[in-house]
DNA sequence: ATATCATATTGACAACAGTCGATACGTTCG
DNA sequence: CGAACGTATCGACTGTTGTCAATATGATAT
């Protein structure tokens, strides 16, 4: 499915404004549930500060200590929470932060930390 | 239990900047893992915009559709986070927000996004 | 085409987390 | 004191999740 642009959109209304409901808990919990695992904060960290911003999956591995396919595991939850996108260049899989989807998440979190435009509105455009 | 002031101090080294290390990797998901349930979220939400900011844990069952048990260990485990503080008002528990609590994580995710002091964004790109 | 390399998928297992009923603890009131 | 009430803890069950070995898939080069 694809995805928004450079919209920072507002994954949830705002937790603290008003009570939220059962299923955007469930969204937003799908995305935190994402991030809360050390070894893919690690991936994120490493991917972020990267060179160009993207680090290639075979870099990956070894700084976290984990087997291939566990890292791959996590590298593909990570992009289906929105978090990271995949591109394949070669036989190599290259992955850089959407870094729109954890301002994202900062803003449902604390909206008055990251002044984000729309975050007010409950279904912004 | 003690509570930071108003410093704004993130839990953790900022995830983007560099690559984070395993120890820190693990206290920041330990928070998020707090933050990564949907009964939780809603707890968090009920308790933030209450009234006074803060709500008794007698009004909680009710909203998130759990027993009592059950929401008794989700309040547990956000004061174990250091997201809610707890308050013995005689046979009530009230549970307010550390707000301070959630602007760290949001520092520790997304410094760009939650200016801290000390924090310069080095929006690379 | 075949070999080689990087990555994804499968299957299985252990550990963890959410849930509830039952029960214990602690406070308030009669 | 004892009853009533709110809350926390315990024990058990269930579903989820992180992990790896083995294998499959896909792309590149020889």
């Amino acid at each position: 499915m694809d995805r928004s642009p450079e919209t920072t959109e507002p994954c949830c209304p705002p937790v603290l404004a008003a009570p939220i409901g059962v299923d955007d808990a469930a969204t937003l919990a799908a995305v935190l549930k994402s991030l809360a695992d050390p070894v893919r904060l690690q991936l994120l960290s490493i991917i972020a500060s990267s060179p160009e911003g993207e680090a290639c999956a075979c870099d990956l591995a070894g700084p976290v200590g984990r087997s291939q396919p566990t890292v791959s595991h996590h590298l593909t939850q990570l992009v289906h929470a929105g978090i990271l996108e995949r591109a394949q260049r070669g036989k190599w899989a290259w992955f850089r932060l959407d870094q729109g989807a954890l301002a994202a998440v900062c803003a449902a979190l604390d909206p008055s930390c990251c002044p984000t435009p729309g975050a007010r509105s409950t279904t912004a455009s």
